[in-house]
DNA sequence: GAGTGGTCTAGACCACTGT
DNA sequence: CAGTGGTCTAGACCACTCC
């Protein structure tokens, strides 16, 4: 059993790893630097450097200048998480995607959601609330604050014909924001939208973005009973 | 107003986010091949493609061989989340950490574990519950089962005095896993060690991993009522 | 100050895929 | 087949930071 040859990136990603996992390198082990590592592997250090620096942008390695690169002591392991548009995520399950908006109307919002959005208590914002339907069923239930001040135009838009995120994602620039994943028990409202059981324990994803020309929109979504979402390590 | 020089590869990708926020370029369209963009950068192609890789990578461009590089129409953002070892989650909050553990004994899985750790249903594995505290209080309560017949070494360690995944983090190869973020309700017994009402919303993370050698280990936490996790889009 | 990683360049070849 | 992205190379310079 002869092991793979060292090719390309990839190639050197895999042998770190496999040196790691014989343990010839433990955690907090310094490493060969750069060079003699593309010495070793008889690849240029450009290459070295991809394979190294990917390892440490997933919390395998920890790398300093000066100090060289080390197998991570008490790794904070990094993962790629996959937000789709709902439509997809339901399309993607092989289910017929619905929606229907529930209401649409101009409010000031509660305090928590001016601080996400950055605006002041008194301003009047416009509220959507709809449902994500898979195959007829609740899927999510979506509780959106959007901006005027930022994006006057979304008060024209007929949000019944039209799905609020993918209106956004086709007519605003470029988004910044974060997310928060949490869980809660159904409200009675909740519970009526989604056809769950008052207090049901559910998923919740809280998400606000941002434009360089200032906040946009904070969206509060409720997933129906047993949602789980998925991640590779 | 002048726009800062394009330095680098950031720059570089700067300069692209503008001008989607600047809408030249819209959800859909066609951008010029990387030859042509370094040239207009006066960069080398290799810087070019390195932030056009980044960006692809982040879901915001979509690119294929011979067809070229689109901006995505309607993208799967893709979010880096960090998945701290609880220690440091709960020192990098400022709190105590602390470890009880509740039981360890062998048993055979239910048929869920089972399925996650590919074993067979009769197989006798270590069966871990352990509470982790942040300041005295309950934060996560913790069900794990261990593989003996990939990690037999496991049973011999006193969980009660090292925590089980900072004993699998030091002495276990490489781990590859995947990982599910869901909500459920407290039962009456992790109601009891959380020390919340029975029927809690409460956050849940079911994460399995494994080496080149098998299943390693599958684990469950459920966090203390009020957890959110956070990442950045 | 010296050693390390981080980045850039110019050129080359390869791999994939649409036409 | 031709055009595009994907990768590799050899060399260079820079930025950071430990000693």
């Amino acid at each position: 059993m002869t092991s793979a040859p060292v090719r390309g990136w990839q190639g050197v990603q895999a042998e770190i790893l496999r040196r790691i996992a014989a343990q010839e390198w433990v955690p907090g082990d310094l490493i060969p630097n750069e060079a003699d590592l593309a010495e070793q592997f008889g690849c240029a250090r450009a290459t070295v450097n991809r394979a190294l620096g990917n390892l440490a942008s997933s919390g395998i390695l920890e790398r300093r200048r000066k100090a060289g690169t080390r197998i991570a002591a008490l790794p904070t392991r990094r993962a790629m998480l996959s937000i789709p548009v709902l439509r997809r995520e339901i399309e993607a399950r092989g289910g017929k995607y619905g929606y229907t908006l529930l209401s649409c109307t101009r409010a000031a919002p509660p305090p928590d959601v001016c601080a996400r959005l950055a605006v002041a208590g008194g301003e009047v914002l416009l509220h959507l609330q709809a449902v994500h339907l898979l195959d007829g069923q609740p899927y999510v239930f979506e509780d959106r604050w959007i901006n005027l001040a930022t994006l006057p135009q979304a008060g024209e838009v007929d949000f019944a014909a039209v799905n609020a995120n993918e209106w956004l994602v086709g007519n605003v620039p470029f988004e910044a924001g974060d997310i928060a994943f949490s869980a809660t028990n159904a409200s009675s409202e909740e519970a009526r939208i989604l056809g769950c059981e008052e207090g049901r324990g559910l998923f919740v994803i809280d998400r606000t973005t941002r434009s360089s020309r200032g906040s946009i929109t904070a969206v509060h979504l409720v997933f129906a009973p047993g949602y789980r979402m998925l991640a590779e390590l």
